[in-house]
DNA sequence: GTTCGTGCAAACGATTTGCATTACT
DNA sequence: AGTAATGCAAATCGTTTGCACGAAC
């Protein structure tokens, strides 16, 4: 099962942090919508909620360890849940669309590297910039 | 041997583009500190040339195959050769050194990457951060 | 009642752009 | 001469911040 807003508010709320109508909407449109890279600007559109005030509550929930963003290319950061699994992503550097990179490839990255050299990558979030399959297609 | 401010020069003629004041005094910067990362803004403190036209110069030189920028993080993108690039990196959180990516694991992993989900990497800068073997043994 | 959170607007850093002037070819 | 490149200032985008007001505890 997903994680509801409730868990977010209750994380929020065990750090001694007010719940607020502001904060309630954020996390229900972070939980609703997980999986998916958010940027401040776009929940602030869903949310009755000022920009600032969403920029303010995401470095709130990135610091209480629930949302990780990172930085893609140009454009804005994007947000999600620390529990989602997808932290590595493809990022297509024509369409800018980006897609997880699926876990058995990392995996065997992590793997190879740790073999090789023993080093341990505990990275949570990197970006790969290549084309996408589609735009691969389309690239005559 | 390194490359030299002329080689960069001679590609952008080569492209139609012109010879400039700006143009060679950048290309010099670009070419004397290889390897480096120069920010946009770092290279126009350096050369007689206005912050914008660093800007156009380097996207220029970068449709020209011949530098290429990635973002780190927060702050301004980095330029550096694009010869210079085919580095993928292992930084240590702990002691920030950093060493090289196995070839071999990160050929695995675009190998496994491409197979899977027809995402092609381009990249050739990136980094990828844990713990080195000496800070994991120190680390209790 | 005391903080903390909010909205607003303004400040900010990085980058882009419009436009008149300058200089390469 | 013709057109591309420059400087400058203003515009833009993403993000942060100062401050007075309102709300959570």
């Amino acid at each position: 099962m997903h994680i509801t807003a409730d868990t977010l508010l209750n994380a929020l709320r065990s750090q001694g942090m007010r719940i607020t109508d502001a904060r309630i909407q954020i996390c229900e449109e972070i939980a609703e919508r997980h999986g998916e890279h958010l940027t401040a600007t776009a929940i602030s559109e869903t949310v009755d909620a000022n920009e600032s005030t969403v920029y303010r509550t995401l470095e709130v929930l990135e610091q209480a360890g629930i949302v990780e963003h990172s930085h893609m290319g140009h454009g804005p950061a994007v947000y999600h849940l620390a529990e989602d699994s997808d932290h590595h992503h493809l990022v297509c550097e024509r369409c800018g669309r980006a897609e997880a990179l699926p876990a058995a490839a990392y995996e065997a990255l992590v793997a190879g590297i740790t073999a090789e050299t023993g080093f341990v990558p505990t990275s949570r979030h990197f970006a790969l910039t290549g084309l996408c399959s589609r735009c691969k297609a389309e690239n005559t």
